[in-house]
DNA sequence: TTGTAGGCGTTATCAC
DNA sequence: GTGATAACGCCTACAA
């Protein structure tokens, strides 16, 4: 069953006594060739179920309509709907899309790379692993002539095209509406540093704090708390604190936040009287927690079209000397019960 | 760029002043080949930096180690935890999956499949599309010789393997607990009855009822209510009836079960003393409403995997005569407050 | 152990 | 408009 014979274009030629690149051209784009004969073709070709084998397409064309995806996660809310938004786009152009996830590690990030190259797929989007090293897998791929686009988790010095979110002034608006609310110790929640999105989240955080001429405060800042149980976990120490802060902004995620409540709520502690919490993503759950979560909204599906589109409309091209586009996405601050200390 | 040309094995032999079969051998099985040859075809390969060319290599032996998925939505939690699961077991297996959605139209359900058949995938994992019609694409794949999996939303009349949960099971058990919590008059939100899920938890609600003794009310039982906006108008319209239902179980979705959970806190009622509440799937947010939401879960990623194991265990095999099997994953009642009428 | 030759299914480039 | 032929890059009998 496994390599039972399927029709081919020889199949078809053979049928109708005619030669093989006639029912080629007819079946590809209808030129060169009388309608009559074309007509016969395609109706053949039904009959005889023959479905074009793209590998040997391909191979031919030496090229390859597909588009390769590495994520760490698929199943992570904010990559899936990004995903998603890329496979609306790349359906459209009748482009097909591998997936694979890096689960966070480096090592096998570079064998998903690896094996979209050997894929010949025309372009490579991807977002990098927490544990990210260096670059040598990506500029292996772009050497191979595929085109590379980095999204959210980028390695700033590798010279791609790049889409990604305005984290840092995302949570300067976020650090400054806390300020605005009264809040007067906040602290902060941070990913790893060696992933640019945590590290421009911290900045936004700092420049917030310097324009209002709030100082900064090293044991408010907990590093590495971006699940719910590592937020929780920072959080409680945070509250355990002496002088205690009276907002926390979760940087690192929605997950992270759910843990600031739980353990708020636990310690008997008013969200947002006593305590404001700021999160990021805008996860479902955030609009239906009590009090709801302020938070950050990516766009995460309309991110997926644009990085799709963007491969489309700028890169298809045979240019050789394409400058590397930087597509920045505002993200927006959706403000909920959880920060609004007065209207409560 | 873009046609820029590649390193072969020719290009490898070439260099070696060796036969690019030698080069072929060396870096495939590494049989035939002296170890000291094959260390230098190694070795100027990584030089030359070889990639191998997929396409060829599959066209040239007849297979291709990728699998394709088809689902109706790829950002929705059930598919992306399923989708993770399997590609953690493919990516095991060293094989590239290609993943389509089908946004719930059988349209683009057949041009996915047939996709996925021109790309000689040697394996069709797909989940129905809400307006299913025919099984003709699938048919089609399998005989090209392709394998196909179904799993949760399946077509009853196509024979193949087929991995589902025991909706029927998990519903009965359901609105048993509800009706050992004392409700009386339970009314049921259901989806599209041409999905088989949808019609089986259906038959689990009314067994349950059947079972103890409780008549069948055709005005406490809404059709199509699978959106959190349309559970909560048929919630309103349940709510305002004369003789209203004292739960209801949300079979289509916890985000229909999260519309019933408004509609009534906003009508006043006391969940779960004056309405007992029940969803379907354990999303992350059921966990955190107030009240908690008693759920189904599916055990999603673990299916996944499944799935994945179904194939490289049963179906990779060249056997002719593989009797489909289908396997049922009993799905876990979990029970939260929304449901737990005496323990507040 | 190594080389030769043919073919996987398609398309591009010639002729006619 | 149609046919013959070569080539895409790789693999695999078979021969040497």
């Amino acid at each position: 069953m496994k390599n039972q014979k399927r029709t081919t274009i020889y199949d078809i030629a053979k049928k109708l006594n005619i030669n093989a690149s006639s029912v080629s051209r007819a079946l590809t784009n209808g030129m060169n060739v009388s309608e009559a004969t074309r007509q016969l073709i395609v109706k053949t070709a039904k009959e005889l179920n023959y479905k074009q084998n793209s590998l040997a397409s391909n191979l031919r064309k030496g090229q390859n309509q597909t588009i390769g995806v590495v994520v760490p996660r698929i199943n992570q809310n904010f990559f899936a709907d990004v995903i998603a938004g890329i496979e609306e786009v790349t359906y459209q152009e009748g482009y097909n899309l591998i997936i694979c996830q890096s689960n966070e590690s480096y090592e096998r990030e570079v064998k998903c790379v690896n094996t979209l190259i050997n894929q010949h797929v025309s372009c490579i989007i991807i977002s990098i692993s927490a544990d990210f090293e260096d670059g040598q897998h990506l500029k292996n791929a772009m050497d191979q002539g595929i085109r590379l686009i980095q999204f959210d988790r980028v390695a700033d010095n590798l010279d791609t095209f790049k889409v990604l979110n305005d984290n840092e002034q995302a949570s300067e608006e976020a650090v400054s509406h806390l300020i605005a609310q009264g809040y007067k110790r906040i602290a902060l929640l941070e990913g790893p540093q060696n992933l640019n999105i945590f590290k421009q989240r911290k900045a936004g955080y700092l420049a917030a704090l310097k324009k209002h001429g709030y100082p900064v405060l090293p044991e408010l800042i907990k590093e590495n708390a971006w699940t719910k149980e590592l937020g929780a976990e920072a959080t409680s120490a945070l509250l355990n604190l002496p002088d205690r802060p009276d907002a926390i902004f979760a940087s690192t995620s929605d997950f992270s936040a759910l843990g600031v409540l739980e353990v708020a709520t636990k310690m008997g502690l008013n969200v947002p009287n006593e305590l404001g919490v700021c999160g990021y993503s805008n996860e479902a759950f955030t609009e239906i927690t009590s009090p709801s979560i302020t938070t950050i909204d990516q766009y995460s599906m309309s991110m997926g079209k644009t990085i799709a589109n963007l491969y489309f409309q700028n890169m298809l091209s045979d240019q050789v000397n394409v400058v590397p586009k930087i597509v920045s996405i505002k993200p927006k601050l959706i403000i909920r019960s959880s920060t609004q200390r007065y209207s409560i």
